[in-house]
DNA sequence: CGAGGCCTTGACCGCGGTCAATGCCCGTGG
DNA sequence: CCACGGGCATTGACCGCGGTCAAGGCCTCG
């Protein structure tokens, strides 16, 4: 199996050596998933993280009227899971599928206990990540607290824009919690502000 | 320094012995604010974690127009800091400061690292907090691209039916992402509910 | 060529924001 | 002990952003 992205991530953000890697290379499990598959369904228990190695993922919940709220993208070298049905075993509400063909690797406790035991720097980078991530999420409460449609918009081109061109509007529309219609204007008004300067 | 709530905090949640605890005890760092007094400023960098062993905290952003966004609040066993700030070493785009008279406890890398020392399973439990942290801040922004105020108020008030009582309404509003006349409304038409069962 | 998915556009409406006035509570000082 | 002032909550009038619903256009693919 060849995974040039998620051996770079175990090497450079893992910390890992390159015999190291070929040291818990045999634990490696992938799962290939097709557009519209589904690798987490809403009242399962989520299992794995999943490392994506090429393709996109969408993380998502259903509100009470059934409307999908998108909370998480996930192309390459991202991790995707629901954390607390891992740790709690507890059924999760969250829903992960493919919106690309998408090739992940499935990692579990059990293969990021033989990494570490292999290089024990590696759960403290992994701290690092963690650190990380949550940073990026305070930044996007940040913004929904307090910013226009209009913003959000912006900010998402801005930090994502090879997002932008793989992932239908009306998705990003529901990232950033607002209808496709309102979108839609949004970017209009934006197209005519580009003519005007 | 008498210091139940993180001697509490270390050895159930980080796994100490009590011994353990005693031989880490030394190198703790306390600092006491006063009701409005700030531990960190927008535009310095963040040195440290801040656990609260007794108050209430605020963590937030001030958005373009000068308007407070709320991220978090934290009362006794929670753990502030900006960390993107203390990781990368770039001054905060955060403040917080106390909303009542708080001590706290002083975590930085050197302690965190002496206090894995003396337990190397310290790591392995902080990660599951962090963990579960990612995990809340999901569903908080979930509820905000999904769920009108009123619905996002009821949430709050069961979760934190705590802070509730001790953090000023227009806070909370600020933490909701609504304005406090916002909230005094849903409040109202939640009354007259009531009353109508 | 037809069907279905996605984006756009328009008309309408309601939730929540804004601005301003009033009420309430409480601490401070005369 | 009362008067005053400041901070917070409430209420009302008004408005605008963004949601809803429906129609139409533009793809791609069978």
């Amino acid at each position: 199996m060849n995974l040039p992205n998620f051996k770079k991530y175990l090497i450079e953000k893992g910390g890992l050596s390159e015999e190291e890697y070929y040291q818990v290379n045999s634990l490696i499990q992938t799962k290939k998933v097709q557009q519209n598959e589904f690798l987490l369904k809403e009242g399962s228990i989520c299992s794995h993280f999943f490392f994506v190695e090429h393709g996109v993922l969408r993380f998502y919940a259903l509100n009470d009227q059934g409307k999908e709220n998108i909370l998480q993208f996930a192309t390459e070298n991202w991790i995707l899971s629901d954390r607390g049905s891992i740790f709690y075993k507890e059924p999760s509400n969250y829903n992960i599928d493919a919106i690309e063909d998408t090739l992940t690797v499935m990692l579990d406790e059990h293969f990021i206990n033989a990494v570490a035991k292999v290089n024990p720097n590696f759960r403290k980078q992994n701290e690092i990540l963690l650190q990380n991530h949550i940073r990026h999420l305070y930044r996007r409460i940040s913004l929904l607290l307090g910013a226009s449609a209009k913003v959000r918009y912006l900010d998402f081109v801005k930090t994502y824009p090879d997002i932008m061109l793989r992932v239908p509007q009306w998705m990003i529309a529901s990232y950033l919690g607002v209808t496709p219609e309102s979108l839609s204007r949004v970017r209009k008004a934006l197209t005519n502000e580009d003519f005007k300067s």
